[in-house]
RNA sequence: GCGCCUGUAGCUCAGGGGAUAGAGCAACGGUUUCCUAAACCGUAGGUCGCAGGUUCGAAUCCUGCCAGGCGUACCA
């Protein structure tokens, strides 16, 4: 935070306070840093806006009463423009309270600025993006739309702070799935279907495929498991004895409750490998298919080895799928608004691969063990394997030379990676190595994200059990949100006043929006429950109460029939007075500590939960300051002007998640 | 077994060393001759999973335990 803090000149209140205290600090302590750390947005208005609480720590380390330090800081601390006389209160906190008139030229500082006088980061880093990663002819689902809608609001804010950001869309075009479509297309190939829809057959074939394999790895896992489930039953009905023997010892007891849901686990897995092998094998069709291509396992991989060992034909399979199966991945970027710069898939590496490994061993940080090339890393139970025994690269060897590449065309200071919480020992040994191999210097960082549940608490999936499609999600988004906006519309005081066409333009923005602001308002590393009726709420932390709010600032221009160009350059004061304008004016003068904190701690629900809290006071002025009808000209000036920082501070925050406004909803 | 994440109001979630732990929904009560009432204001609701520890101060940091989720070398 301290980094990005502006000059005196700055709207970042925080920054400005940091700077007065910086200096009142120096002849107490040689580096005040992590005491100004310590001043934060007050939780408590009785308190004032800011308090300042290093007073106790420091008085520790003085050895002089917290309180004494505090006022000797106190009196050497200027802010006689800023702030009313800072008092102390309890054990040594400082509590300072915004001047009205200095929050008056601070807004009126942001109304004059294009980017409402956000500080740009004193030092621009470049920052690489890597999110969305779909996987080519493998059906987008829910978790790619957290990725997707975390990474482009990241992509946006980082910019809007002045960053250099490289958006890189790191596809999966190259992996074992291309080996199914083409064993797929050599063998189950509809013709009219590919031609009428490519896409949509390559998806079956992908599916049929996938599931085929499975129906055989399970088969031929079935003796395994049931040996496994026979050796824990005994181990149970070991410890269960055990247990009985001596009743006393909770250890025990411990050991053979563990012991017992091992077991009822692995007779659960059982069960369900014998259901999906039943469901196969009860369909005349599938069972036929089964049947006819005992060794599609590995076929499958050997296609996959074709295609990466430049098979002719292979290759121009690939080539044929690639454009089909890209637009139809744009589809849905278009529809929710989300851009890139580079789009370098797996393949793009594919080059590169040999060279990455013999570096690897020939440096001494990998090496062989079980015909595998491994990288062994301090710490780690598990190496990172970079080529399997059959020469065959993986995708740690493709991350790898993915950095590799990055850093040679872009010098990144930080590459970011948006990817499901998951994979987080990926990461850790991806990471690892990439240090070994002299990357050190690097930011890297998983930014990870939790899991989109149903209403039962299970991973989100339709009632048949099919992960849902995104396009359907937005589908339903949207027709839901239609049902808002009309029902909202109809219970306007003066009536309905939007036409059905336009109802539907709105409709898409709002929906998309919820959709999207779920996604991005809960802290990213928790799971989160997805609910349509929770996101489309006019109340709450949603996007469409915020756009409410939006719309109805738009509205009283409307309204009033008032000309924002005119209103801004009419040179009209902002006043403060009700203690709701005041409330307002501060909360929007945060937006760039609101900005500063998402940045660093690359979370968007940071954004979320300061605009939400905005809108929340914009509807508190909004009941209690009439605008139009307020009680003279230049309070009713004032009052607009207030109505204008709102309106585009909601708009640029929204922008910055990457979500729409509406003039009218 | 080991590692990571999670546990806060009936439900969904914020807060991640600072003063009396917050919001929305649900419950209860109030506000409309007034710029969008799907709004606003208020009431009620909590051993912050449990137990220790560190600290002037712990929901927050550390240790142990309990519960759930995820992962655990040749898929991505």
């Amino acid at each position: 935070m301290l980094k990005n803090s502006g000059g005196p000149s700055s709207m970042n209140i925080l920054a400005v306070l940091q700077e007065r205290f910086r200096a009142a600090l120096a002849p107490l302590v040689e580096d005040p840093t992590d005491l100004l750390t310590m001043i934060r947005p007050s939780g408590d208005p009785k308190f004032g806006d800011y308090q300042a609480n290093f007073a106790m720590p420091l008085g520790k380390k003085l050895g002089k009463p917290p309180h004494d330090v505090a006022a000797e800081v106190v009196a050497k601390l200027e802010v006689d423009d800023l702030c009313d006389p800072p008092e102390v209160a309890g054990p040594g906190f400082i509590n300072l309270r915004v001047k009205d008139s200095w929050l008056a030229e601070a807004a009126g500082r942001a109304l004059a600025s294009e980017r409402l006088d956000v500080t740009p980061a004193a030092q621009p880093r470049t920052y690489i993006l890597d999110y969305s990663s779909p996987n080519v002819a493998k059906p987008m689902h829910v978790g790619h739309i957290r990725s997707t809608v975390i990474g482009d609001s990241l992509k946006r804010t980082l910019k809007f702070l002045g960053h250099r950001v490289i958006a890189d869309n790191h596809i999966g075009d190259w992996g074992t799935q291309f080996g199914m479509i083409i064993y797929g297309f050599k063998n189950f190939l509809d013709r009219a279907a590919y031609q009428q829809e490519a896409v949509t057959e390559l998806g079956r074939l992908y599916r049929l495929v996938n599931r085929l394999v499975s129906h055989l790895e399970a088969k031929q896992s079935l003796p395994a498991l049931r040996e496994q489930i026979e050796k824990q039953r005994a181990e149970s009905a070991r410890q269960a004895a055990a247990a009985k023997q001596t009743p006393a010892d909770k250890n025990i007891a411990k050991a053979a409750r563990r012991a017992e849901g091992n077991l009822k686990e692995l007779e659960a897995a059982l069960k369900e490998r014998e259901a999906g092998i039943a469901a196969i094998e009860n369909d005349p069709e599938l069972s036929k298919l089964a049947a006819a291509h005992p060794d599609i396992d590995k076929s499958v991989l050997a296609e996959t080895a074709k295609l990466h060992h430049g098979d002719e034909e292979n290759l121009r399979l690939w080539r044929e799928f690639l454009p089909p199966c890209l637009a139809d991945i744009q589809k849905i970027y278009d529809r929710l608004g989300v851009t890139f710069d580079e789009t370098l898939g797996e393949s793009f590496y594919h080059d590169r691969l040999p060279g990455v490994v013999e570096e690897m061993i020939s440096r001494g940080i990998a090496r062989e063990s079980d015909g595998a090339i491994c990288v062994f890393l301090a710490g780690q139970p598990a190496p990172l394997v970079i080529r399997k025994q059959d020469g065959a690269f993986l995708y740690g060897t493709t991350d790898l030379a993915t950095i590799q590449y990055r850093m040679e065309r872009w010098k990144p200071d930080a590459i970011l990676y948006v990817v499901d919480h998951r994979q987080s020992l990926h990461f850790e040994q991806l990471f690892g190595a990439a240090r070994a191999w002299g990357y050190d210097q690097l930011e890297l960082q998983h930014i990870a994200f939790g899991t989109v549940l149903g209403d039962d608490g299970r991973p989100f999936k339709t009632r048949s059990g099919d992960t849902v499609g995104l396009e359907g999600l937005l589908d339903e988004a949207v027709r839901r949100a239609l049902e808002v906006v009309r029902t909202g519309d109809e219970h306007k005081p003066s009536g309905a006043e939007i036409a059905a066409e336009q109802q539907e333009v709105i409709a898409e923005v709002v929906g998309t929006g919820a959709l999207k602001y779920a996604d991005l308002a809960t802290n990213r590393t928790s799971d989160y429950t997805f609910s349509y009726d929770r996101m489309l709420a006019m109340n709450g932390n949603t996007a469409t109460y915020m756009q409410y709010a939006y719309a109805r600032v738009r509205s009283i221009f409307a309204r009033g029939d008032v000309d924002v160009a005119k209103l801004r350059a009419s040179g009209g004061a902002i006043d403060l007075a009700h203690p709701a304008e005041r409330s307002l004016a501060i909360g929007i003068l945060q937006f760039s500590e609101a900005l500063a904190q998402t940045a660093a701690d690359y979370r968007p629900n940071l954004l979320t939960a300061y605009l939400y809290e905005v809108a929340n006071r914009y509807s508190t002025f909004f009941e209690q300051c009439p605008v139009l009808k307020a009680p003279d000209e230049k309070t009713k000036t004032s009052r607009l002007l207030l109505c204008d920082l709102t309106a585009r501070t909601l708009k640029q925050g929204l922008e910055l998640l990457g979500i729409e406004v509406v003039e009218k909803m």
